[in-house]
DNA sequence: GTCTATAGTTTGATAGAC
DNA sequence: GTCTATCAAACTATAGAC
């Protein structure tokens, strides 16, 4: 059917047009901070009319949605990493790959883990890409123990405390994110002090 | 000498004055974001046409620098504790202090803690409040053992990262903070294995 | 030190022709 | 879907009278 060929023709031509425009405006973000970027700066950059930016997103919040969705789509795809074969490791692992993204980008850090635009809230749609980000980190952990909701905020947390303090108080340098190793083994010994004691199949039926 | 009363009573009435106005900064902005504080808003409030502000500051940044030093002062002064005689006590209790005091405002944290509004940056006179009201936190355990800048950078990034993810992802809620005792015993674990081994006198002087 | 008046800029967003 | 034209509002900041 050629109608509905050039229909998705037409569809593929705005959805790269689109990520066109995110991708430019995350370059503005990086140079005048996230709450510097204007939608005049951002249609000069692409060389176009202001107004013409609306026939893709319906406001300035908007493009925040699609930045945020799209920043959490990057750390899907960010270094993928061989699964962990032990709890240490994957903790380990998880948290300093988070740490490299972040650093990568510090804006989009703030995009992503501080509420800091005001007014700013993920629509349903973007706040699913984040927990499907989110999810897909804590995999290779979940298949290695039964870990609870406490262990992960725990991980998360430690990392972006670590992040927050070298972002805002000395961006750039390492003074907090080299500690990022022995606060990992912390965080890894008490998740694994507090897992079950893992059992054989022979005492796990003695048990019963 | 007449004269100089005159002066001080001016000069009080002056720094009087500069409070309110600071107050109610911190008002609004509880009320419309850090961001969204705004001097129309601001001398609205204070009964006052907008450009009477200039009077006691010089731009809006010397307000939320004003802001900025006030906020270390409140921390100064905030509940204050006994000293401990215990260096886990001395983690945990700062820890927990600096938790109660930023979850009590977390617009205050926003500005003291996270540089989130574009191109403001505290002058030296209000940094040095800050590192005063830093220093004072850390007193009582410095005052305990010989712990190094790592051991203070691991316990204000713990804490502020249980903050920060509790103030972004839900808001008035506990969900990390009640973490709060766990992560500081971590900590404070650390803190004490990596203590130079306490010896006695005879000990000391044996081993040199 | 307070006011009125206003400059000067920037902003997000809309109307409507093509 | 793109443009021109423009709105309406908000903002910080200054000038100058009182």
């Amino acid at each position: 059917m050629l109608g509905n060929q050039n229909a998705d023709w037409r569809a593929e031509r705005k959805a790269a047009a689109t990520r066109s425009i995110v991708e430019a405006a995350w370059e503005l973000a990086r140079e005048n901070g996230l709450a510097g970027l204007t939608l005049r700066d951002l249609a000069r950059r692409l060389g176009m009319a202001t107004p013409s930016l609306y026939s893709y997103f319906d406001s300035k919040n908007a493009l925040y949605d699609a930045m945020y969705a799209d920043g959490w789509r990057e750390f899907l795809a960010f270094d993928p990493q061989p699964p962990a074969t032990d709890v240490r490791e994957a903790i380990r692992g998880g948290m300093e790959r988070w740490v490299r993204f972040s650093l990568a980008d510090p804006v989009r850090f703030q995009l992503l883990s501080l509420r800091t635009i005001p007014g700013f809230e993920p629509s349903p749609e973007s706040y699913a890409v984040a927990q499907a980000a989110y999810d897909h980190s804590f995999a290779a952990l979940d298949a290695l123990a039964p870990v609870t909701q406490e262990h992960k905020d725990m991980v998360t947390a430690v990392a972006s405390g670590l992040l927050n303090q070298q972002l805002a108080n000395e961006p750039g340098g390492t003074r907090w994110v080299r500690l990022l190793d022995v606060a990992a083994g912390l965080v890894a010994d008490w998740v694994v002090a507090s897992l079950p004691t893992p059992r054989t199949t022979r005492q796990r039926r003695a048990t019963r």
